[in-house]
Formats: structure tokens, C-alpha cells, sequence
DNA sequence: TTAATTTATTTTGTATACAATATTTTTTCC
DNA sequence: GGAAAAAATATTGTATACAAAATAAATTAA
């Protein structure tokens, strides 16, 4: 009602307006501004505010965020509604440690099933993420850095495990966003490089090893200690003051 | 509109009628009915019917179909309406290699994070599942031996990898309603008290081993040679008619 | 009769309307 | 002025209405 954007911010132009996968093309365009760290976690998705964005009714807005919601980059609170998911240390232990299982086998299955033209996506992949940290293409480099993954995870034929690790990226996006220590995120050009190399060799044990390095690094950039991170603030400004706050806003 | 049965056919009595998780409630019912093997791959499941069986707008019904689909037991075809997913071989072949994968990590995490009471409730689950074998309770034994692995993800403290297991022992459900060769599925119990032994024993080699063994188990009995499973009528009943059919219809 | 085409019916996709729940603002009371 | 209560507003949850597409039935042509 406030806002000041015209009915049709997105979908001005090029697109039929009334056809075909609507809800596909809404879907990616959230899960891309997630993904991209363009929507913090915790930003509230108001169906309306949406639907007039994309010029659609809330009837497919909450399909897609239902679909989000699934993939657990969106939590949905009854009654209250969407928002980008803020994933707590536990969950994040949670998404690296399946990654680290996931991503192991998925590894090895990629050495199996590799044909020479795969290396040379694999390649282009990682030139591309390259090119775009040279470049200082932040969003860029989040979506390149993940679609190395989803690329080894085509390479080993299972869209199964393509679907997760899709998730668990996403999911790790949102958790770097959250927790990372330092504020210049790790060069992971290297260590893919490395992996493909190891994978091209057919080197199970090395690839396996390199792929466990390069996710103990991503881990290790972030800081994960929950009381830190949770505290409120008193306990941070804890000033002596005699009368302690009374038992917490019931709100 | 043809259907005999009144409006509301599962909702008459207990239930609110109007408050909570209406939604958990029909996604459990269709998901229970699924898991359970008492609802047929490629049945058809109509927004309409499911509205008037549940006594619900095919708005909630549309959510819990969304829901379903994304756990890939359900298949949506666009403007075709969702059936209960009839998995091919190679996907079957994906989502058994898919649970060797996390149920081996989960049975690691298993054995290092399991407390006494962990050990406890495993064996009452096996041996409900051990009831409803004697029982000839089919539908009870399906549901409890999947829920022994659900339960092992559980212990691992992973509800990521819970959901994901959740997933893959539904789909693996339906692949053997399709694909099983013998009309009597092998006995699970005795494979689930081996393994619950060697955890608590905290053998994680022995652990694991049988528990690839186990899925293994499950995948020999299994038919999954798609020439045999899809041939069309032409090719089983060959017989050497002159004229072949014309080209197949553009429909 | 068989096949193709047209018409009718059914079913899904989306928008909208209304009810129920949260949130915000205003008012009241101390 | 500040906290509590009440009213007003906004937002989500669900049902319904209508449009678009697909399926089924009926008609026509060969």
C-alpha cells in the first residue's frame, strides 16, 4: 500500500506476461537473491509486497515460497509469514557435516562416471569464478563458487544428490552471511582447481581429501560459538545495575 | 461430483474442524497412505476428490501436493494434475545408491553419539516391526521398517539428514511396490538387530557393513531391468504382422 | 466401422473475497 | 510520562470464482 513501485516492477518487457512457468521464473529469481546474499537472513517476504513486484497474486507467491520453505532457505512461522532463514550454529554444523558426507561420495562417484568433456566444464567453471572475483563481482562469485558443486554433482548422474547438495549451498550461503569471521571471504578458485585436477587423475583418496580440506576451510571461517553470536545485550554491556530487567517483554 | 460419498469423510468428529495444522494432518494421512503401499504408483490423485475426502478447499489440498511433490513421491505434470510417483529404474538405482551414501555417515555419527536409552528405543522399534511381521500386518510393517532408519538418523542428531533419509525411505517404498521380483519381501528385523548390535558395540566398521549389506539386501530383490519393465505390447507379443504400425500418432 | 474433427465436460491455474490471526496505534488509567 | 488495555490496521489462511488447458464425448467424413 506504502510502497511506491509501479504493479510490474520484474516483469516489464520481455517475458510473455501471461504464460508458461511463472512460478518457475519467480522461484529462481528468489532463490538467486538468496543465494547471492542479496536478501539478508531474516528479511521478512510479504506476499503482497511480492505479488506486486512480479505482477502476479499471492496465490503463486506463497506456492514459491512454499517451495522455498522446503528447501529451508525460507522459514515460514504460521500466521506470522515468510522469512529468509537465519540458520543457527547447530543447523549450520548440521549443513557442513552433510556436506562434507554427501559431497565425499559424490567425489568419488564423479571419478567414476567422468568423461573428458566434464573436466572442461569443470574448468570453465572455475574461470568464470575467477574471472568474477577479479572483477569484485561479490553476487557473481557466490552463485560461480556454488555452481562448482552442482557441477560435480551432475558429473556423478544422481539428480538426487544434485537436489541436496543444491540445498545444503544455498543453505551455506545464507550461514556465511551469518557467521563469517573475517570480513574477505577465502579464495575457493585453488581449491576447486585442485579437486579437479585430483578428479582428472582419477585420484579418489587425494580428490576426497582436497574436497574435505576445501569444506574445513569454508568452516573454519566462520564463528560458530552460539553465545557469542546470540547473546543479548545485556549480558554483552553488563553494566552493575541494581535492579536486574524484569522478566522479558511478553511479546 | 459423481462420488458417492459425503462431504466430509475423514474429518467427522475428533478434529476442530476449523483450528490447527490442518494442513500436517492431510499431508500425514497422504503420506502415511503412500508409505504404506495402500496407494498405488500413477494413481491419480484429484485436487477435487482430495477436497471433498478431507472436507477442505482444493487451496489446502494444492499445498499438500506442493509438499509431496518436492519429496518426490508425488509428481505434479503441469496443467495435467499430481500422481503418485512412479520412480524408473534409474531412479531407483539413484536413491538406493543416495541411502548407502548418508546412511553409511549415519551410522557413524550413530555410534559416536548414542546414549543407552538410544539403544532402547531401536530395539522396541525392531521388535514392533517384528510384531507386525507375525501379525501379517502389512501396512504396520512397512511404516515401522522404514521408521527404524528414520530413528538412526535421529540418534545421529542430524535433522537434515533425517529429512533426507525420510525422503529416500518413502521413494524406496514406492520403488518396491514397481520393481520388487519375489511376492515376499525378505525379512528386515534380524539385518536391523545386527546392526543395532554392532552400534552398540560401537563396531563402526561392523555397523556399517551390515548395513550396506542390508540396503543391498534390498536392492537384490529388486527387478530393475528397464527393458523388461517398460516394453510397450508391440515388443512382448511380436507377432510377425506385415503392415508395422504406422508412425505413432502426433498427439 | 474406423479415424478424424468438433463440441462438451472436467480439471487445473490464478485472482479475488472473506475470515482469522498478528501487529500497530490509540486511548485510558495510574 | 509510562504501562496496560482497547481499537484499528495490516497480514496470513482458506474458500470461491473465473479463465485456460486437457480430457472425454459426440459428431461427421471416409
Amino acid at each position: 500500500m506504502s510502497r511506491t513501485a509501479p504493479t510490474v516492477a520484474v516483469n516489464q518487457g520481455d517475458a510473455p506476461l501471461r504464460k508458461g512457468p511463472h512460478n518457475d521464473h519467480i522461484y529462481d529469481e528468489m532463490f538467486a537473491a538468496i543465494l547471492e546474499q542479496r536478501l539478508a537472513p531474516g528479511t521478512k517476504l510479504s506476499e503482497d509486497t511480492l505479488g506486486e513486484i512480479f505482477g502476479v497474486s499471492r496465490t503463486v507467491i506463497r506456492t514459491v515460497l512454499q517451495r522455498l520453505a522446503h528447501e529451508r532457505i525460507v522459514q515460514i512461522h504460521p500466521n506470522r509469514g515468510a522469512f529468509v532463514s537465519e540458520p543457527s550454529p547447530a543447523e549450520a554444523q548440521e549443513v557442513l557435516q552433510a556436506r562434507r558426507l554427501i559431497e565425499e561420495g559424490i567425489v568419488r562417484e564423479a571419478i567414476r562416471k567422468q568423461v573428458p568433456s566434464d573436466i572442461e566444464t569443470l574448468r570453465r567453471s572455475v574461470a568464470a569464478e575467477r574471472e568474477s572475483l577479479k572483477k569484485g563481482d561479490h553476487e557473481a562469485w557466490v552463485r560461480l563458487s556454488g555452481d562448482f558443486h552442482l557441477k560435480l554433482a551432475a558429473i556423478a548422474r544422481s539428480q538426487t544428490l544434485a537436489a541436496y547438495v543444491k540445498e545444503l549451498v544455498s543453505r551455506t550461503s545464507l550461514i556465511i552471511v551469518q557467521y563469517q569471521k573475517g570480513n574477505l571471504s577465502h579464495c575457493s578458485c585453488d581449491e576447486h582447481t585442485e579437486i579437479i585436477e585430483a578428479i582428472e587423475a582419477r585420484d579418489e583418496e587425494g580428490a576426497v581429501a582436497r574436497m574435505m580440506a576445501h569444506l574445513k576451510a569454508c568452516e573454519d571461517q566462520l564463528n560458530l560459538r552460539n553465545d557469542v553470536v546470540k547473546a543479548d545485550l545485556f549480558s554483552i554491556f553488563a553494566k552493575p545495575v541494581k535492579r536486574a530487567r524484569k522478566s522479558r517483554s511478553v511479546i
